[in-house]
Order: C-alpha cells, then sequence, then structure tokens
RNA sequence: CGGGGCGUAGCGUAGCCCGGCUAGCGCGCCUGGUUUGGGACCAGGAGGUCGCAGGUUCGAAUCCUGCCGCCCCGACCA
C-alpha cells in the first residue's frame, strides 16, 4: 500500500493522555484513537493487527474443532437472571435505558441457551463453541489504553462435555491451543494456576506476560517455570532458628522508635529478630498477627487461614484494643487471638511492641510467653527469594492477564436447565468450560514486550505489513523509479509492503515514521546507495542493517527475515 | 466510590498564585521558494466558545460556586 494514500495520523509528541508505552506508542504510531475513556476506535494500521491476530486464534481454535459464532452483544436481560449474574454483575453490567436489554460482559448464558435447546444427547457432544466479539462491561476505572477497556474484543469459548474426563480434554486442548496462539503471536508468556473463585467450577489458569503495566502482581521462577499470583505465592524464605538460651523478657525504652528499620538501628539488631505487629478485625475480633521484620501480610492468606471477612484495624482503635499506636504494638499482653508467620515459629530472643507508646520488648520466647499463638504462612512473596520448587531466585513482578481457562462445571447449565440424556437414559446437567483471550491486550502485550525510545517493534506474525519500503527522495527520479521497481518486485513476491513514496517528506521524517510504525524489515531507498545500484535493509528489531544489489533483494529480504523467530 | 492532577488552536504547552489579554510559543496545517540518509530552511498566512454554566468585578483564561470530561493512585476486576 502506498502511504501517501493511507490514514496513518502519527504524532511527534507524546499525547498528554497516555502513560504506559503500548498505550503511548498506538497513540503516537496512528493504530488507534480514543472516544472516550477506554473507549477506542482502531484507525486502519491497528485494525489490521487485530486482524492478524483474530485469525491467528482462528485457525488454532479450528485446529481443535471450535466452531466459530457470532452471537449478539444485546442481550435481553431475563436471560441473565436465570443464573443471577445481573445481581453478581451489578454496575460492571450495562443496562440498556429505553428496553430492557443489557449489553454483554461475556456470553456463558447465550451459549447455555442454545446449547439447552440442540444439545440433548451425549451423542452431541463434546462441542467447542466461540467467538471473537466486541464485549462491553461498565468499567469503574477504566486505565492503560487498551489494557482495560469499557468495550474490548474478545474470544471467549466454550466446551461442552459429558464428563469430567471429556471437560478435562476440552480443557486441556484450550491450553495447548492457547500456548500456540501466544507463541505465535511472539509473546513471552507463563501461566499462572488460579482459584476458580466467584466464577465457580473447579480448576483455571492464566495466561499472564510480564508488563509495567500489568493489574496482577505474580511470582515467576524463570528455571523451572513455577508462577503463581503473589496472592497464593510461597516460596522458602528461611526460618529463624530458636537461640540455645532464651533470655527474660525484659522492658526497653525507645522513643520514637516506629518502624522495624528503627528499632533495628537504635539497638543495633538484625530485622530477623524482630517481630512486626499488625492488629486486624475479623469479624469484629481484634487478633494480632506477627511477622518477622519488614516481611508484609498478605491479607487474601490472612483471609485463608481467619476464614472471616477481614480488615486492618483502624489507628484509634489499635490504640483502644493495645493501648498504643502502631509502632509500639506486640504480642505481650495483647488480649486476644495471636498468630504468627511460619518464619518466627517458636522463636525466642525476639524483639517486639511493649503495647506502651515508646517501650519494646526483648528476650521475647514465642514458646514460652506466646504459647497460644497459631503459625501459618502470612506473608507476601518478595523478589529474589527462593523458588519453592527449585529454589531458584523468583521474579515478582506486574502482569497483565491475557488468557483465562475455567473448568466451569455444572454450574449454568443446572442454573438454566441444559441438560443431555446419557447413555444410560438418565438426565444430567452438561459439563462445562470458558476459555478466554484479550485480543486488544494481545496487542498491548506485544508492543510492551518488544519496543524501543523509538518505537513499536512488531514480530512479523502480528505486523500490518511484512516490509516498510522508504523511497528516500522521491522527486529524484532514479529513486522513484527504483522504487516503484522495488514495491513491484516486493509485492509480486508475496510480501505485503508498505511503500513511503510521500514526495513532501524528508528522509529523517520518513526514518522516524518507519521506527515507529514498527514494521520488521525496512527496505531503504536512497541516492546515495543507488549509485552503486545498492538499497540497504534494516532489521527493525536488532538495527542490523545490510546493503543489497536491488536483483538480489529477495533474497536478501528473504534472509534477513528468516533471522527473526516469529 | 475515596485521594491526587489536569482541561488554553489538530498535538505539546506558557500565562492562572498576584484580574488589565488585542491570549504567547514550538510542532503540525495553507501559499511560494530552497531542500532531501535520522522528525529541514526562508518568506508570507490561516486557525482559539481559554471544558460548560452561573457568580464577583469597570474589566475574568486568571477569583468564587456548581457541573462535565480526561489521566494517575487506591477500592473493584465475574
Amino acid at each position: 500500500m502506498r502511504q501517501s494514500k493511507l490514514f496513518i495520523p502519527t504524532l511527534k509528541e507524546v499525547p498528554n493522555d497516555a502513560v504506559v508505552a503500548s498505550h503511548v506508542l498506538m497513540l503516537r504510531a496512528g493504530y488507534v484513537r480514543s472516544l472516550g475513556a477506554g473507549i477506542y476506535s482502531f484507525l486502519p494500521l491497528g485494525y489490521k493487527v487485530v486482524k492478524k491476530i483474530t485469525e491467528i486464534i482462528r485457525e488454532e481454535m479450528d485446529a481443535i474443532g471450535g466452531q466459530e459464532f457470532h452471537l449478539p452483544a444485546l442481550n435481553p436481560r431475563e436471560i441473565w437472571e436465570e443464573t443471577n449474574r445481573v445481581e453478581a454483575f451489578g454496575d460492571t453490567m450495562f443496562h440498556l435505558k429505553n428496553r430492557d436489554y443489557i449489553l454483554a460482559p461475556t456470553h456463558e448464558e447465550i451459549i447455555t441457551y442454545h446449547a439447552r435447546k440442540v444439545v440433548n444427547s451425549y451423542k452431541d457432544m463434546p462441542q467447542i463453541w466461540f467467538q471473537i466479539q466486541t464485549k462491553f462491561r461498565n468499567e469503574p476505572r477504566p486505565r492503560s489504553g487498551v489494557i482495560r477497556g469499557r468495550q474490548f474484543l474478545m474470544k471467549d469459548s466454550y466446551s461442552m462435555d459429558v464428563s469430567e474426563e471429556g471437560l478435562h480434554l476440552s480443557y486441556k486442548a484450550h491450553e495447548e491451543a492457547y500456548k500456540k496462539i501466544f507463541n505465535r503471536c511472539g509473546l513471552k508468556f507463563f501461566v499462572v494456576g488460579a482459584s476458580s473463585g466467584a466464577m465457580g467450577g473447579s480448576g483455571s489458569e492464566e495466561f499472564m506476560v510480564k508488563s509495567e503495566a500489568g493489574e496482577d502482581t505474580v511470582a515467576y521462577c524463570e528455571d523451572c517455570g513455577y508462577a503463581a499470583n503473589v496472592e497464593v505465592a510461597t516460596s522458602n524464605a528461611s526460618r529463624k532458628l530458636r537461640d540455645e538460651v532464651s533470655k527474660e523478657v525484659y522492658e526497653i525504652h525507645t522513643p520514637d522508635v516506629k518502624s522495624i528499620d528503627e528499632l533495628c538501628e537504635f539497638l543495633k539488631i538484625d530485622e530477623s529478630e524482630c517481630a512486626k505487629s499488625r492488629v486486624y478485625i475479623a469479624s469484629g475480633n481484634p487478633v494480632l498477627i506477627l511477622m518477622m521484620g519488614n516481611d508484609e501480610v498478605n491479607e487474601t492468606k490472612l483471609q485463608k487461614v481467619l476464614g472471616d471477612e477481614v480488615r486492618p484495624a483502624h489507628p484509634e482503635e489499635l490504640k483502644e484494643i493495645t493501648g498504643a499506636d502502631a509502632g509500639s504494638i506486640g504480642p505481650i499482653g495483647f488480649k486476644g487471638k495471636i498468630y504468627a508467620d511460619y518464619r518466627i515459629m517458636n522463636a525466642n530472643n525476639m524483639y517486639s511492641g511493649a503495647n506502651k507508646n515508646d517501650y519494646h520488648i526483648g528476650g521475647i520466647d514465642f514458646m514460652r510467653d506466646v504459647p497460644s499463638a497459631e503459625y501459618a504462612d502470612f506473608r507476601i512473596v518478595r523478589s529474589g527469594e527462593e523458588c519453592p520448587k527449585c529454589g531458584a531466585a523468583l521474579g515478582v513482578f506486574p502482569a497483565i492477564e491475557l488468557g483465562h481457562i475455567f473448568k466451569l462445571g455444572t454450574r449454568y447449565s443446572e442454573a438454566m436447565g441444559a441438560m443431555f440424556t446419557d447413555e444410560n437414559s438418565t438426565e444430567k446437567p452438561i459439563i462445562m468450560g470458558s476459555y478466554g483471550i484479550g485480543v486488544e491486550r494481545v496487542m498491548a502485550c506485544a508492543i510492551e514486550q518488544e519496543h524501543d525510545e523509538n518505537g513499536i517493534v512488531w514480530s512479523k506474525s502480528l505486523a500490518p505489513f511484512d516490509i516498510h519500503l522508504l523511497g528516500l527522495n522521491m522527486k529524484k527520479d532514479n529513486v522513484a523509479i527504483a522504487s516503484e521497481r522495488l514495491y513491484k518486485m516486493l509485492t509480486d513476491a508475496g510480501y505485503s509492503v508498505l511503500y513511503d513514496d510521500r514526495i513532501d517528506a524528508g528522509a529523517g521524517f520518513k526514518f522516524k515514521d518507519a521506527d515507529l510504525l514498527g514494521m520488521p524489515l525496512q527496505v531503504v531507498v536512497g541516492e546515495k546507495g543507488l549509485k552503486e545500484g545498492k538499497v540497504e535493509l534494516k532489521l527493525r528489531k536488532t538495527g542490523k542493517r545490510v546493503d543489497t544489489q536491488i536483483d538480489y533483494i529477495l533474497e536478501s529480504v528473504k534472509s534477513l527475515l528468516d533471522e527473526l523467530p516469529v
């Protein structure tokens, strides 16, 4: 395509509203424009990328026997009442004002609705139905450009099976398909086991990509592939060993000492000798949580152990409950249930607050002085700690959730009466799975993962064009003629070529645009090279440049593109 | 929904505290010319409800009130 005729509104400066790299670059390179918070228009170049992604998804879904549907975004509300999800979604669901319709945030109900009419026998299964369509969610806070929007493209598929074993096969098929999809998109991803939560069902995994723009925090081991949401992640953090001799408990005047670091500094001790106190309210009752040193309490783990609604105590409550303010609280004299992290289990000669402002207590022996304490893993894993599986160093970082696969079970089929008859003439609910991929997120992640200060670096598989052909000075006949010839040669050879044939743009301008737009290979036609009958090829990703005789262009292009993995 | 920031030409911004504006600058745009290997140069030109509404004032981009929108942090995220 000739760039002079394309709508690619590039921006030299960073738009005021964009912060994360993918958002900035999509706007600057003219791939998308925003229409409102969390609502984006895809411009021609951006839509080309979307189509590349959806085509990869489609191929891999077809390969596992998926059948594509086109489902309504406009849904009668009553269908969603059948599973009680109108209430479950609450304000996140868009409701129409002038008719009792909702805008579909996902499609379990619609799929189940159709399934109950037509899937009646065990002979009808397994089925995999999928769609690649716009979904609507009234997100309270859209953010990070296309990564969290109110309207977004999603590939959703739904499996229907007669047994748990069948569901497992469908689930595994999707897991493998997803790996292929993300690999083909050139993404470096990892799979995190997730608790299935409110979706119901027996298993689920998330496909994640590391990114500063991520909304989840995960712990990941490069060596063995261990990956877990930080809410549930564990590590082999060292435990505090017991000293041979336990000192007596003694009070220490510690004026203005609030934090663990200040306490260590004041007493010249290590933070592993300190028990940090955190007071939580669980179902109205105060509980004390003791952590080693600066370890942070993981509220998800805490909630799991306590089993109740848990919240941190307010500052006023602290004083009332313990007689001291935060920074001077400890287990000795605490009236209420006491929990402690495994790391300081049965430790002795520990320091903690005295429940009296400006005082701490030393020589605490948990076995002797806090015998009622219960121990569990309450800590938030930190980067660099040992992987619980292989002992290598864990990385803890933010990540974007690209895809999620669920074993739904019978939650929707039971609620909506989607039943089938098995070999024994017994009526049973269909066993379902649901599997989603955020299409725009794939695009954003690809950019997050592969870009530099000059712009986007597309993989071959997602790039809107294979080659960016730059005719530097199109007013010179020799440049124009050679460029036109190359354009034809490359196009005829089957490459998709973005041809910068603009007459008025300067050379620097074209280079900057090309780097910003991010096609994998640039072919530069300039007067200098033409004197020797040569043009320059440049790989966007590595910056590698090669001069080639025009007659050998196809060989050179092929060998350079072959250097790229995807 | 809580906290913070912002809203001035297509984009990026100055001016706002301390009212005097006929609103300045860079990029982009238009015309003519010179340029063409990393966002060129010269000359001329067009383009603004200063987010909206109300108020204070002789006078409001500037002060006050309300609203709207956008971004960030948090809460939320089936």
